[in-house]
RNA sequence: AUUCCGUUGGUCAAAUGGUUAAGACGGUUGACUUUCUAUCAGCAGAUGGGAGUUCGAUUCUCCUACGGAAUUCCA
């Protein structure tokens, strides 16, 4: 009796995708894989002039790489095809005139100027237009004008619009499945274009007639289509269809500041807002992604779950298929979320650590040309010694480059704490006792020095600071026996005597 | 201006009509008898305000303040 589970992410290519369309692309597509169902994508591109070309490729791919790809949509799986609205053009007009002939809606012909008039004139005295009931029948439509003249100014190719006749004196009850019970009084309501003069539906009307014939069971959406909801559930009374469910996600805020998450955000505080780079095809502009500044889609995908959603147990740590049990739209916040750069790093940390150490010795390697001879198999020992304070593979080169690359200078502040009195005797002994070790290992070296402090009761720091200033260059970095081990028993000795140089 | 939605520490957030209101990020202190951006341990920090219902409200209702969204022939 349940119908089988299909939700759609409808985004239109007016742009890069961003984080907070890739939210509600996850949620639906949580809910879809939790209740065996299909997640659909479908373009909404009925408005020509904001078009962008490459936006849709760019939005099929983010996906991809989010690892939350789409089961059916443009290019896959099209049974309800087509998946674009510029493609389904020739569906929309008959759906319009159904409902003119149901009474649900009429013919407008007034300009876009008068109307701006009219806003502007209403405003200046302090109160609001609103193309409804109120004021419908003195303005230039069909049912203001005889049916004659209407025919005429149809006849005459005239510019109109098709609107829907919002009712009078109506409290809709609305359904939210993340709000719960909504009331609207259909006085405030204004009569919505359902079908532009381009030819093409807008948003409303395609929406509503591709979610039936795609049979969408739930739609799952961003909270700035809450005040459509009202528009959307009457339209689907008006074709006389069964209405989807609906649940409207609450927003992501800007880190600091008001207002919503925007696209112009991200390079503006310092953090990616989307999920791949883009290059803007007009302006040539670069923006940020969060694949190319290093992040995990894992890590990504596991920090956007958690804002507006949450478990209700102390797990942060999901896999994609962790959070594909665990998700319920009933567990979804009503309140914004301010989205938080620093949390999404602490995400990216710690998948870092789950990282397999060859795939990011190679990626480590790519990304730095003083690497490029050195043999991956050192690299990935490395690794494994710096990665647990690595956030990003970035990362990797200030935390390792005295692996690779003697230093050259010496941190001051870090000399003048490590080079004492006496420091140039002690690292000449280190050398002897370095140089003495002949089964070189980590341990060897250890019982080595460590003992030779403790038996001449010399202090750790005496020894090891300025050790470490030698090898490192500055007072950082893993282990110093590990290091040693690391770069060798020459290239050991060497960097003691240059520091000894320079003291 | 109008309508709708929301409001628990700086941020994400849990929980309950009834003892000290979880946890995480960030902050801070300490430990790790060598560093640290790591790790571990500790600390600080919250139910916007006002009424009402109730024996009792952070939880329910109303008002108010604040925040957000929408009011396009944009989605």
């Amino acid at each position: 009796m349940t119908k089988p589970v299909r939700v759609r992410f409808a985004p239109s290519p007016t742009g890069p995708l961003h984080i907070g369309g890739v939210r509600t692309a996850l949620f639906n597509y949580l809910f879809a894989k939790k209740h065996n169902g299909t997640f659909v994508l479908r373009i909404e591109d009925t408005d020509q002039n904001r078009y962008v070309e490459g936006a849709e490729n760019y939005i099929v791919e983010s996906l991809n790489w989010c690892g939350i790809p789409f089961d059916e949509g443009v290019g896959k799986n099209e049974k309800f095809g087509p998946y674009r609205q510029s493609e389904r053009k020739h569906l929309y007009k008959q759906y319009a005139d159904e409902l003119i002939a149901k009474g649900h809606a009429y013919y407008a012909f007034d300009t876009a100027e008068k109307l701006d008039f009219h806003r502007k004139d209403h405003e200046a005295k302090g109160k609001t237009f609103i193309y409804n009931w109120h004021n419908r029948l003195k303005l230039n439509n069909s049912l203001s004008l005889s049916e004659d003249e209407v025919q005429t100014k149809l006849d005459a190719d005239e510019d109109y619009v098709i609107r829907f006749k919002s009712p009078q004196d109506e409290t809709l009850h609305l359904k939210d499945s993340i709000r719960g019970d909504i009331k609207i009084d259909t006085n405030v309501l204004d009569d919505k274009v359902l079908f532009k003069s381009d030819g093409m539906p807008t948003y409303h009307l395609a929406n509503i007639v591709d979610d039936h014939l795609m049979e969408i069971s739930h739609v799952i959406r961003g909270e700035e289509w809450l005040p459509s909801l009202a528009l959307h559930f009457q339209l689907y009374a008006a074709f006389g269809w069964e209405a989807p469910q609906f649940a409207h996600l609450p927003l992501i805020l800007k880190p600091t500041g008001k207002g919503k998450l925007s696209k112009r955000d991200g390079d503006k505080l310092g953090f990616p807002v989307f999920p791949l780079e883009w290059r803007d095809p007009k302006t040539d502009d670069l923006s940020r992604g969060y694949k190319e500044d290093g992040y995990f889609a894992e890590a990504m995908v596991n920090f956007l779950a958690f804002l507006g959603w949450n478990p209700g147990t102390e797990q942060e740590i999901f896999s994609l298929d962790e959070l594909i049990n665990a998700f319920e739209l009933e567990r979804v916040n009503k309140a914004g979320a301010r989205f938080d750069p620093d949390k999404i790093k602490w995400f990216n940390h710690h998948y870092m650590q789950d990282q397999d150490n060859h795939d990011l010795a190679l990626a480590f390697q790519k990304s730095k040309s003083e690497l490029s001879q050195i043999d991956t198999q050192y690299i990935e020992m490395v690794i494994a010694l710096v990665k647990e304070r690595a956030t990003f593979v970035s990362d990797f080169w200030d935390l390792s480059h005295f692996f690779f690359v003697a230093p050259s200078v010496y941190d001051e502040k870090a000399s003048k704490k490590a080079i004492k009195e006496g420091t140039t005797t002690i690292l000449n002994t280190v050398k002897e006792l370095v140089d003495s070790v002949d089964d070189f290992t980590v341990e060897n070296l250890q019982n080595s020095i460590k003992g030779w402090i403790t038996s001449n009761d010399i202090g750790f720091g005496k020894v090891m600071m300025p050790l470490r200033l030698a090898l490192v260059g500055a007072l950082q970095g893993p282990d110093v026996f590990d290091i040693i081990y690391m770069i060798g028993k020459a290239e050991t000795l060497k960097r003691i005597d240059s520091l000894i140089a320079t003291t």
